[in-house]
DNA sequence: TGGAAAATAGCACGATCGTTCGTATTATTT
DNA sequence: AAATAATACGAACGATCGTGCTATTTTCCA
């Protein structure tokens, strides 16, 4: 895993807040309000992954931290700000389990192996906790405003990393020169959210294996036709 | 269009209430709060698909209506009861508009093709309105109970709906013998999803497009290798 | 170590929610 | 037309929510 504190996905990352870079500066660190922030932050991370972002309270999370409301409320000074910070923190942990390892990996087709495989594999753990940038998206799919924009904003950064690998993965002639990256990230996207909703809300076992199958399936299409191209494996019986 | 109100989608239909049902046996019809309750479940049902099952709020529900909290409440008795109703509702409606008219087409792969088709166009005009099985599965997946039950029964239902006529164009030959269905009605899931999430969150121009190459994508993968089956289509431009 | 500053607690507010209850109004049947 | 049942209303309840105040405590630096 790379270590990399300053690098970021390709374009639009989320810039600090100037307040935190101008302490990031001054070479402070943690004057306790931050870490007790930085708790709350995971908690209600945690907390927002079962109930969404909108059922996500204040109320709820002072109890879970042993503090009172307003305690925990002048950390944020309103409840959007607390949202926004919480999909930032989701965002930054996705950066780091689903992007950031497969830097370490040649360009091209296995740089997009491995992040739809990271990707698979947080979402399937995402079947027992809950994932927000889904749940998020219904939430406020209807809703402008702040949140929205952060959340819209964080998917659509990691979708574009998705588009960018497989664009280079066609340079690098893994993939056919007349593949269309939308089509493919659009398709996976699409595994991936069937992975979620059948796994976790209709219970159905086979759903990892599926989604899986169905990569598979993806890249049997697009690949390069290198070799000899055997496109139907099994032979049709009668 | 066929006519039936007998027929329903294969296995687990919602039975009528008993008192419903009852009533309809005596011959009696609209007892005038049995019209004003289905108007009420309309306006619900348009209301839910904007903010959602749980935004659904019986105040807003009144003021819509033009009647008093108490008289709605009265005709459900929980808020609960409500959502259950809008749910039946909302499946009776996409089965009338999804799945009965494909009745009309020869079994087998035009069937096939109807039923995404229909359920394409639907989930289209939904980019607007909003659909209670996608926004209900992430509110309701980590909540047990009566609603939720009911929104899984519905969704399986439906899905299933779609794999038994997939298995049909199998036995008609249309698909290849050794496709497997529930793979490939995974897949289709996971094409409408994602029309969904990149349309109406993302506001991502092409995405029904997307999710029709899609479509496009899986049948030729699925079909049954009949004719020549020249599978790539387009011959790699060098 | 003292004093400024930051962090947390306590309390109260207005609003909204689902629900209950008694009563009035309207439909339907006898 | 009288009797009865079905509907609808209005007010009020307890709970929970986000948020705005003012104290009080804790932390940090000179």
């Amino acid at each position: 895993m790379p270590s990399s504190r300053v690098s970021h996905l390709p374009r639009k990352s989320h810039p600090p807040l100037e307040a935190e870079r101008a302490r990031a500066l001054e070479g402070r660190v943690s004057h306790k309000g931050q870490q007790t922030k930085a708790a709350i932050v995971g908690a209600a991370l945690q907390l927002a992954a079962q109930v969404g972002l909108e059922g996500l309270s204040i109320g709820a999370l002072a109890e879970v931290m042993g503090m009172s409301k307003s305690g925990v409320f002048a950390h944020f000074g309103s409840r959007e700000e607390l949202q926004i910070s919480v999909i930032r923190e989701y965002f930054r942990q996705f950066e780091q389990e689903v992007f950031y390892p497969v830097l370490a990996l040649p360009r091209g087709l296995p740089r997009v192996q491995a992040l739809f495989g990271n990707w698979m594999k947080r979402v399937a753990v995402e079947i027992q906790s809950g994932c927000i940038f889904i749940s998020g998206a219904v939430e406020f799919d209807d809703r402008p405003g702040p949140v929205r924009d952060a959340l819209a904003s964080s998917v659509r950064t990691w979708l574009d990393a998705m588009y960018r690998s497989v664009m280079q993965a066609k340079r690098e002639g893994h993939l056919d020169a007349n593949a269309d990256g939308h089509q493919m990230a659009f398709e996976m996207h699409g595994l991936i959210l069937a992975l979620h909703y059948e796994a976790r809300f209709l219970n159905n076992p086979g759903s990892v294996k599926r989604a899986h199958t169905g990569f598979a399936n993806i890249l049997s299409r697009y690949r390069a036709a290198a070799a000899g191209a055997a496109d139907r494996a099994t032979p049709p019986t009668p």
